[in-house]
DNA sequence: TTTTAAATGTAACCAATGTTACAAAAAGTG
DNA sequence: CACTTTTTGTAACATTGGTTACATTTAAAA
């Protein structure tokens, strides 16, 4: 059953009242599908012909290596849109694989009913266009955040952005297996590093939270 | 001066002819900007606040680090159109540092313009819209090249992907130079692990040139 | 509190890659 | 052809980070 007052929470449908959206879904054709927890919902490399949205709980999505290895790229949930960026384009495959990690609503709408709907209303194709670049923007991040070599750059890069201009102290709000995984290196390498960063005095860590001593000489480090 | 018969094979105004497309940018405000060879067109970090298409010449995008060091994202020429990506979203910033490989005519539009405009053509719309999402899924493409973490994986995804599945020898356009540099690793260590290869009886290069001996074990290394 | 499980700190060792340097080969130029 | 420049092959050494293993600390549960 399709659920109005979440999907008008959506970045997509943003603006939009909940009888506004019931209206514009009376229009279309579309599916709403249910998923239990782990299981699969799209798998890197299909063809993505339809956009979808998250209506209820939340998924994981992955990049796959030949090996079968994963990284996690991201976490999301309702009433978020998948695909965005793969829906149009030359080759609309999907670029992860996304599983359920929790049961999971997720509505199903066919490209040429999504565009339909762009035509139909002038605050969606806003709106979408917003979502689309955003989502690029998220991957150039992500793809700048690799550019860093060394543990260390990535530590600082991670520490300086969170902190911002005033906090000294970031809280981790992952553990630091977590945070290893995000990183893409192992946790001894990153415990490693950290404790390497505390004696040259640049940080103090205390469980969850990490005391940046030398700002400067943490940029120092991006910039060697 | 504005070249809309050149503008017309841009992949946003694709199917659109010169004439309309006069008729078009009749309707709206827009500069024509030029930039001599090395000239900086954008600095990664600076609002994005216009379109950009490339009228005449050629021009690279380079993502910089903090050091200054930079790493080549992409070439490109006329008439290409830049920050497609980054128009919309939330921080509208250019990702990368874009210069002028060659004497350079760039028409800049507005974004409100460019707004307009898409009002104004459902085809520019459509073009619009597949232009950002091939810019996402190169993206995605890239960072599925940095997840490969060896130089061994690296080249064999590399020829792998342009062999395709016919094909058993690969040109090699660029120097071992710059496709080190593409791959984000240093000159010798690239020719250590195509020596390597070669010795492994995976591959056999001459020149420019390079033979894949055996596809399955090259494939088999992605899996490992 | 006691017990158990999870997260963390640390160390020794190894593999991959960067760094630097130099010689050989190829390509371009007069 | 002779000369210069660019590209390529290769080697020794340093650095980084992965692997494995284990002790310690912290958190959760009984």
């Amino acid at each position: 059953m399709i659920q109005t007052e979440i999907l008008c929470q959506s970045p997509i449908f943003r603006g939009i009242s909940p009888e506004e959206l019931a209206e514009l879904f009376n229009q279309i054709h579309f599916q709403v599908k249910t998923y239990q927890k782990n299981d699969l919902i799209t798998i890197g490399g299909e063809i993505c012909d339809r956009l979808l949205i998250i209506q209820q709980g939340s998924v994981k999505a992955e990049m796959t290596d030949y090996s079968g290895k994963t990284i996690k790229i991201e976490d999301m949930s309702a009433p978020w849109p998948l695909a965005t960026a793969f829906l149009f384009g030359k080759e609309n495959r999907f670029p992860v694989t996304v599983s359920a990690t929790s049961d999971v609503e997720m509505v199903s709408i066919p490209k040429s009913e999504f565009v339909k709907m762009l035509q139909l209303n002038a605050l969606i194709l806003n709106n979408y266009l917003n979502t689309i670049s955003t989502r690029a923007q998220f991957l150039s991040q992500k793809l700048k955040f690799l550019s860093f070599k060394t543990i260390k750059q990535k530590i600082a890069h991670y520490l300086l952005e969170k902190a911002g201009d005033r906090l000294q102290t970031v809280e981790i709000q992952q553990s630091q297996g977590q945070l290893a995984e995000m990183f893409g290196v192992t946790r001894p390498s990153l415990a490693r590093t950290l404790g390497e960063m505390c004696q040259e005095g640049l940080i103090e860590t205390d469980r969850r939270y990490i005391k940046i001593l030398d700002k400067n000489r943490m940029n120092q480090l991006l910039k060697s």
